[in-house]
DNA sequence: GGAATTATCGACGCGATGTCGACTCTTGTA
DNA sequence: TACAAGAGTCGACATCGCGTCGATAATTCC
C-alpha cells in the first residue's frame, strides 16, 4: 500500500538520526550519548533535533521497538509448542543471545533505565513476555508434561529474568547451554 | 582500639551526607538525587560536599559497601555448609530479599550503574560472589551431592543473576519461595 | 505563484556539575 | 598563650547539557 510517492526530507532526517544512535551505541556508553552527538551525525543542529525526536530517549525507545520485535518472533516457536523441546528452547535463546550481542548496550539500558516513560515501556513488553512465557509453563503442567511446583507466573518470572540478566552479562553460547539447563531442569526435572 | 579522643567535626559532617543520602534513596529517585540535596541536608554548602566526596556516586558507592557487607554476611552459612541444606538456603534468600527491601533504589541503582568506576567496584563484589557460589557447587558435585551439569561458574552466574534480578524487580517472601526451588532443582534435582 | 506546511536554526534560560581562591575555624605545640 | 598548619567552609566562576521560542528558509499543494 503506497503511502507516499516519496519519502519527505524529514523521514530521511529521522532515519539519519536513528543510523546515528545506533552507530553511537556502538562506541560511546549510552550515558554520554548527547542529543548534540545525534543531530550532528544527522547533520541537523541541535535544536532541529527536536522536531524529530522529544528526547533521546524517545530514540531509543524507537529502536528498542525493533530489537524487541525480533526478540517476541525468536521465542515464538518455543512459546506456541508444548511440553519439553530442547530444539525450538535453544534456538530461540540462540537468537536471543545474538540479539543482546548485537544490540547490547540498546538493551542493557533498555533493562535498567530509570526514565518513567522509558520504564514503562519496558515493563509493558517484560509483562507480555512473562505472560506468554507462563502460559506455556500452566499448559505443560495441565498436560502432565511439567512438573508441578511454584505458580507459573513465578517460575517464568524467575527464567525470564535470569534469562535477561545473564544475556547482559555473557550473551555466549555457553550462556546459551546453560540457561537452557536450568530452564529444562526447573520445568521438567 | 580507640583511635582518637572525639569525632572530627569533618567525621560528623561525613556522616550527616551518608545519612542524608539515605534517606533522600527512600524518597526520590537515585538519579535525581543532587549534591545540593545531600549539601543541604548534611547543613553545608554545595561547593562544601566536595571537601568529603568526589562525586554522587562516590557516597552511592560508600554506601553500596556497607550492604554489600551485610548481602555477603547473609550467605555465608549456605556457602559454608554442603549438599543440599534448604534451610540455609532460604534463610540466605530471605536475608537478601530484607535487604532489597531496604535498600531497593541503592542497589538497583548498583545494578546498573554505567559509571565505570561503579561499574568496576560492582563487577569485583559479584565476581567474588559467583565464585563462592561456583565453589560449593564445584563440591557438592566432587561429593555426589549435586547433580553434573554446566560448569560450576556458568550454573553460578545463571543462579546468582537470576537472583539478583528478580529481588531487584520483586523482593517478596514468595520470591525467596521461587528462587529456592529453581535453585534446588537445578542443582540437585 | 502564493498560502500552507514542513524543516531548520540561533539565542535564551535553566539546572547541575566541578574548580578556585579566599576566608574562618581548630588544634597542637613551642 | 600565641600562632602556624591544617581542616573546614563558602561564594563566584566556568562549563555543559537540556528544552523552548520565535524567526526564517525550504517544500509542497491548490
Amino acid at each position: 500500500m503506497a503511502r507516499r510517492k516519496t519519502a519527505t526530507k524529514g523521514d530521511i532526517r529521522e532515519q539519519a538520526i536513528l543510523n546515528t544512535a545506533r552507530e553511537l551505541l556502538g562506541s560511546v556508553p549510552v550515558g554520554q550519548i548527547t542529543i548534540d552527538m545525534l543531530a550532528a551525525g544527522a547533520g541537523i543542529s541541535r535544536s532541529g533535533f527536536y522536531f524529530y525526536f522529544d528526547s533521546k530517549t524517545a530514540v531509543l525507545e524507537a529502536l528498542l521497538d525493533d530489537v524487541a520485535e525480533e526478540m517476541g518472533a525468536a521465542a515464538r516457536r518455543w512459546l506456541d509448542g508444548s511440553g519439553d523441546d530442547p530444539d525450538a528452547l535453544r534456538e530461540a535463546l540462540a537468537v536471543s543471545a545474538r540479539l543482546w550481542r548485537e544490540h547490547g548496550p540498546l538493551l542493557r539500558q533498555a533493562l535498567l533505565a530509570e526514565d518513567p516513560e522509558f520504564a514503562e515501556f519496558r515493563e509493558h513488553v517484560v509483562r507480555g513476555y512473562l505472560n506468554q512465557v507462563a502460559a506455556r509453563i500452566a499448559r505443560d503442567r495441565s498436560e502432565g508434561d511439567a512438573l508441578p511446583g511454584p505458580a507459573p507466573e513465578r517460575l517464568a518470572q524467575a527464567l525470564v529474568r535470569m534469562k535477561f540478566a545473564v544475556f547482559a552479562a555473557d550473551p555466549s553460547d555457553e550462556a546459551v547451554d546453560t540457561l537452557c539447563a536450568v530452564v529444562r531442569r526447573s520445568l521438567y526435572g
